[in-house]
DNA sequence: ATTAGCACTCACTGAAAGGGAGTGCTAATA
DNA sequence: TATTAGCACTCCCTTTCAGTGAGTGCTAAT
């Protein structure tokens, strides 16, 4: 009986439904009580039999010896592959909240944070979001608001909508009059063209044409204050107290993970942008997710684009106990309105 | 010997010490163990004599028959007391940090939640900010961008350098440059209102001067749409990690009390809305917080102010065995800072 | 007023015992 | 040959119980 052979139809259906109850329980699955409740036309001790050759392909495992089983990561992933054939044809009712409230109710500022909020609260584990990549956010307008002597805040609004504000402080008094100047220059200038792209080439290039008006120097200077150290991308993590409310979570080994990934953001910013390039919903269960310090997690996450170009993630982070079955396709469904909003907010 | 009389000095400074070291150590404090640490110079015996009587007055407790004391409430609301008595001439020093980071590094349209991650990192608790009242966010400027056929995004800046920005969908198509014209219109009538009286008198001031330009009242319906809602001030609540690494918080009782908390964010509002016409540090022990859900926890709060105005509340949320030495001057010096800068920012 | 002495309390720890839900193995069965 | 009944065994979990230690309150002596 070789490790990886395929699983025969009843073997099949047995591990899926497995690793369904124990998700819905969170308790070891016992043979007698397993078969009961599933009224297979098995007796316990065939059920037994085949749970014991599904350990040995490394599916299950036992918590201890005689304890009922529970699934391995590779169980996990097994039964979120049977799910994801059986998608194909599925559709997604009901879920039109979640279109209406990022359409309607959306403060555009706090878009991408009402978003992991919104995917915290429907799922019931911790939202997640990773705010587009610099060199994709294409600035469409700066504004330049002249606060004090020498002191400006700048608006920079971006194609989907964004707003960043900064207050700059200058070393020279600066007028009302030359700050409307600056604002025209550098919304023509630099209009269209993404913040990586200004950061790098524009001030370059702009700063060479020696005929341009004088002053221009100056407004330059601003707006390299102000666009200078966007070059992460934010990321939100919200619904860190659902995570709380599942019980294997508060266990300190969990809890030790939980803290690592939310105090340490760079950690599940690097998965994330692995997970960036993957079209469809992606799973990683349990260490699946490589990197040491995080235990017993499971994240599933999707891209979002802006027309054709994918620009950033968004999905959810919880236990490798987690409802795959409802989760998926919520994540799958809130890409595509994610992904249609912002397109449309671009044009 | 009355429930309520003065405490002597040796009462008094026993008391404070071993207030102190509960919350140093997190465990009872028994008699014979506390006088060699301290180096009293009494016998067990009498000290426990003493903190009998102090448990009579309801300063102390014990968690069980033949344990040390434990604070009450009381307890910490005495020693919270005494400590503010010796900070009169105290000094803040090291902690322009906090100044530097609000003065250079912030983005405005994130400056509340940021302020409230200061507060979280440095105390080591939950950082909370209530952002300004809206009678007192003035607006400074509206500038509406034109999205698509009949979509808008309306730009309100604050004089704060708050940016609230919101997208409209309005029934008939409205042009680019009746857009301008609408900005312009709504800035010059709206600026320097307050939202709540834009919200409660202008629109009806304006609405009934029929001679007013034609177009106005387009204007008007899209400004009434974007201003309408913002009635609630935000509430900003992180670091909840920090929380979970206090073992205490971590147990059943408290940690029902977090996430009641953390979820209904409108408990805070209410108790924090109390707190918003107090001058001082506020500090709230225990049962102090009127609130049945809530136990076992502390909020330290101060209000900040944009001139003379008490505008909104910030501070932190513990556990009632809270370092109260270092967190109380510590709000008190941030409430200062940013009362300052937000002063400085609505000139 | 303070302290030494003493009996008492009670949380905590670890060992021991019993129960329960589970297992693997073997032999009988269809 | 696959399935099943029967059985001994395993091991977690809970309860019980005694021992320990840090603590207390009370009383009598200083």
């Amino acid at each position: 009986m070789g490790v990886n052979r395929i699983l025969d139809e009843r073997e099949y259906s047995i591990l899926r439904a497995l690793v369904h109850e124990y998700i819905v329980t969170g308790k070891p699955v016992g043979s007698r009580s397993f078969v009961q409740k599933y009224s297979f036309a098995i007796s316990p001790a065939t059920m037994r039999n085949i749970m014991s050759d599904l350990e040995s392909m490394n599916y299950l495992m036992q918590p201890h010896t005689s304890a009922g089983r529970i699934p391995t990561d590779k169980g996990y992933r097994f039964y979120v592959n049977s799910l994801l054939e059986s998608y194909e044809t599925d559709v997604m009712d009901n879920l039109n909240v979640a279109e209406d409230i990022i359409n309607r109710e959306v403060q555009l500022g706090k878009i991408f944070s009402s978003i992991a909020k919104i995917l915290s609260t429907v799922t019931g584990y911790a939202g997640i979001m990773l705010e587009p990549r610099p060199e994709y956010t294409v600035v469409k307008k700066i504004e330049l608001i002249h606060l004090d002597r020498n002191e400006v805040i700048v608006v920079v609004v971006t194609r989907t909508g964004m707003v960043v504000t900064k207050k700059i402080t200058l070393l020279n008094e600066v007028s009302q009059e030359e700050m409307v100047k600056y604002s025209k220059y550098l919304t023509s200038e630099l209009c269209g063209y993404t913040l990586e792209d200004i950061n790098k080439l524009i001030f370059s290039t702009l700063r060479g044409d020696r005929f341009a008006k004088k002053g221009i120097e100056e407004a330059l200077d601003i707006a390299e204050l102000a666009l200078k150290g966007e070059n992460e991308a934010e990321l939100h993590i919200v619904g860190i107290e659902n995570l709380l409310k599942i019980p294997e979570m508060v266990e300190k080994e969990r809890l030790d993970s939980l803290l690592k990934i939310i105090e340490e953001k760079n950690i599940l910013r690097g998965i994330l942008s692995n997970a960036c390039e993957i079209e469809v919903v992606n799973t990683l269960i349990g260490a699946e997710i490589e990197n040491d310090d995080v235990n017993g997690c499971s994240i599933i996450t999707t891209c979002y684009k802006i027309g054709n170009v994918k620009v950033g993630v968004l999905g959810v982070i919880g236990p490798t106990r987690m409802n795959y079955e409802k989760v998926i396709p919520f994540i799958h469904y809130i890409g595509s309105v994610v992904s249609e909003f912002l397109t449309k907010m671009s044009k």
